[in-house]
RNA sequence: GCCCCUGUCGUCUAGCCAGGUUAGGACAUCGCCCUUUCAAGGCGGCAGCACGGGUUCAAGUCCCGUCGGGGGCGCCA
């Protein structure tokens, strides 16, 4: 059975890479029926919080990638790694050393002053004898241990970049294990993968550099080497690494400004794979049917959200009043919650009216707001425009005209026959009605058909809210009047 | 500095492995249609093989180099 695995190291939050390599390792699994893993690397006890854990956890649920093993927290397991480190000492494949920090950056300046422009580690510590070992372990000095990198090249076949070969020359004697006994990332990635059995390892192109070093662990323990599959790094919109100043922050900060879960998950899964056929989006279960390494590119592609406002626009028009609604409370505050749950009937029939031309739920929210409730400002540019005095005799024409027709008869088309009548006897063009009735009605220039958002008003409140539009007119007038 | 990865429209990408395409699609943008506004939808336009060599009848595709971008080289992960 295929397992893989999540890692993230809780020193910030889940940020639009991390959750990419979250879902591709979340797809890898489901399309494998295999087994999805959860571990928290907090192995850096200065950096890591509790508080980004907890962020973390919650920002995978959100995306819908649910974990089937873990949370395993790696500060957990420290003996685990202390252990296995401990092995290789014995096996002569490690060694301690003795040597402080302070003393391998003064050997490295030596040797750039000396021109070698790229040092490692010299092996001091290698060819320390029993004694020396035994005096400097009594004197209780700190010691490291370094993994003893064989001679020989290490190659792997990567499943995105194919053949990747490195010279082991290249690579420095690595620590394993710190002299506080905390285990570095490279001993504790390895003996975990291994005993929670992950098969493939998918992560970012950020770690293809250093998988030759793991690799080298795997064969010092003699254990079986997993696939690898390194994911190409996601760049800002200057194709320079991605950052804060592009709006990296963590996804949680997407749902907060009105995406859904499966818009985001969709763009992230369109950044460096193709899904085969041209879709705005796939629904989960197609992203797992359809989904393969295979077909990840090997290039970094940029971050461009205009793609991810376009995908939001048509999720939420697919989407359901109810299941718009559910998620549109969620993200409400109590004041729009109270405005919004007032009558959910009413809430829902906008809803279904609106959702055609949202591209977010924050904005959603607004806009939703002026059907639901009073007007709370009309839109200044057609204030200007149309609530002058025609706009306001166009307005009392129809008026009487709405007012003539019975409840029962209030539909699109006879409100339109209605007013392109009006228009006609008046002599004017049946916009010029439109217009000011569309602003007096929703407070906004734009609004879908006029004759859709009276009959979802109904009668009376049209009647409101048109003449509540001439009242608004008529005190601006004597303000204007009283002024000159 | 050394090592590794990577270059197709503004952006995401198909095509490259098995050389012969008017280099295809989507987003964005522009124009037109529809129309009561804005979206949506329909139709169309602009726009790309980083550069230089080589191999070949033929190169986006294979080879070499240059340049650009990214990553790694920690007692960070």
């Amino acid at each position: 059975m295929k397992k893989v695995r999540f890692a993230p190291s809780p020193t910030g939050y889940l940020h639009i890479g991390g959750a990419r390599t979250a879902l591709f390792n979340w797809l890898f699994a489901k399309n494998k029926n295999g087994k999805f893993v959860l571990r928290i690397e907090d192995t850096d006890n200065i950096r890591s919080s509790k508080e980004m854990s907890e962020e973390i956890l919650k920002a995978m649920r959100w995306l819908g990638l649910e974990w089937d093993e873990g949370p395993f927290f790696q500060s957990e397991r420290l003996d685990i790694y202390k252990k296995h480190a401990e092995k290789l000492l014995e096996e002569g494949k490690a060694y301690r050393c003795f040597c402080t920090p302070e003393e391998i950056e003064e050997r490295r300046k030596q040797a750039e002053k000396k021109g070698i422009k790229s040092w490692k580690y010299d092996r001091k510590c290698l060819n320390l004898s029993k004694d020396e070992i035994e005096k400097f372990l009594k004197d209780g000095k700190p010691y490291v241990i370094r993994f003893k990198v064989p001679e020989g090249k290490t190659e792997f076949e990567d499943k995105i970049h194919k053949k990747v070969k490195v010279e082991n020359s290249e690579i420095e004697d690595f620590v394993l294990l710190k002299s506080d006994g905390f285990p570095t990332y490279h001993l504790s990635v390895v003996v975990d993968d291994h005993l929670m059995g992950i098969t493939n390892i998918i992560r970012g192109d950020d770690h293809l550099s250093n998988t030759p070093k793991q690799i080298l662990l795997y064969k010092a323990f003699g254990w079986k080497i997993p696939e690898f599959a390194h994911l190409p790094l996601i760049l800002g919109p200057d194709k320079q690494k991605l950052s804060k100043r592009h709006g990296v922050t963590s996804v949680l900060n997407y749902k907060k400004e009105g995406y859904l879960a499966l818009s985001l998950v969709n763009f992230l899964a369109k950044l460096s794979w193709n899904p085969g056929e041209d879709k705005p989006f796939f629904s989960l279960e197609e992203l797992i049917k359809r989904f393969s390494l295979g077909k990840v590119t090997k290039n970094s592609p940029v971050f461009d959200l205009k793609k991810l406002d376009f995908i939001n626009s048509k999720v939420i028009s697919s989407l359901k009043p109810e299941e718009l609604y559910k998620e549109i409370i969620e993200i409400s505050t109590d004041e729009d919650k109270s405005i919004l749950e007032k009558d959910k009937e009413k809430t829902l029939k906008a809803i279904e009216l609106l959702k055609t031309r949202m591209k977010n739920l924050k904005e959603f929210i607004k806009i939703l707001k002026n059907y639901l409730s009073e007007i709370l400002y009309y839109d200044k540019e057609g204030e200007e425009k149309f609530f002058n005095i025609e706009g306001k005799e166009y307005l009392e024409a129809y008026l009487k005209e709405i007012e003539n027709i019975s409840k029962d008869s209030f539909h699109q088309d006879i409100l339109e026959k209605k007013l392109r009548e009006k228009a006609e006897q008046i002599g004017i063009k049946a916009g010029s009605i439109i217009h000011p009735l569309r602003l007096a009605l929703t407070g906004n220039r734009v609004s879908p058909g006029i004759f859709d958002v009276l009959v979802f008003f109904g009668k009376e409140e049209a009647i409101i809210r048109i003449k509540k539009a001439i009242e608004y007119i008529n005190e601006k007038n004597r303000a204007n009047n009283s002024r000159i």
